[in-house]
DNA sequence: CATTAAAACCGATTGATGGTCGGTTTTTAT
DNA sequence: ATAAAAACCGACCATCAATCGGTTTTAATG
């Protein structure tokens, strides 16, 4: 899944403020860059026509929110990659892994290493039988 | 970076056999694909001109190879990912990190496990002078 | 050093895709 | 039924990857 600047700058916003419609978003972008209330509704409906965004009529206009949490869609992004680069083999995946992490600072490694067992007892707990 | 198909193709190529001419990738790729020596020259010469591959006069044709390895760049991109997605790169990353960790299983949470550490001798030894 | 074959380079075309927005149709509140 | 609001349609532009024909440059060599 490839977006453009724009359809990123309107996810993180949805991602921010949980739900929103293109008057509220455009009101917000129209500070920030410019842009008619039509490029939003635009790119609001190229968002949910990509699957990136569910929506939902509340009265006369429809209400957007990201159909995926932030950690999920970055996830599915590194997975993408690792698919784009038939990393097949996990390892190449760990590699990357590796390589990204000689760019954390300590205190990054042991909130990763903490997010690591948490991991592992979901993994656990699943296996368990939930 | 954003890669097209055939780049990235070429790519992994040039990963998996260290160096090549055009003529050799061509080769390759004719049986794989089709397209003309012209078309792998172009991309071999787009990837060049954005940095992703070096180059160097052998003989009469330039031999290409990949700037950087792998993992590295599978790095940059996931880098790259959240950058695009953390207003002040803070802990977007590490979230990354964690919705990718939570698809491992076990053996691969032990093999990064593992490498954290690894990062974090590197770490040490970076700050106690090398 | 002139020839010539090979490779590099140039430029044009095509096809996707994102951003942009005017104008029309549909919907909904009153 | 009407009017306001929003959705939807269609067009246009810009960028970029892929493609390849044709021209220029380069380098082996007789």
């Amino acid at each position: 899944m490839q977006l453009g600047d724009l359809e990123k700058m309107v996810l993180q916003y949805l991602w921010d403020n949980g739900s929103a419609d293109a008057k509220q978003v455009h009101s917000y972008f129209e500070k920030l860059r410019g842009g008619s209330l039509n490029t939003i509704q635009s790119t609001l409906d190229r968002l949910f026509k990509k699957g990136v965004l569910v929506r939902e009529k509340q009265g006369h206009a429809f209400q957007y929110r990201s159909a995926v949490k932030r950690e999920q869609f970055i996830g599915q992004l590194i997975n993408d990659i690792a698919e784009d680069f038939s990393i097949s083999g996990e390892n190449s995946l760990l590699a990357a892994f590796a390589s990204m992490s000689s760019s954390l600072d300590v205190d990054q490694l042991d909130e990763l290493e903490r997010l690591i067992e948490e991991s592992r007892a979901d993994s656990k707990a699943r296996v368990d039988g939930l």
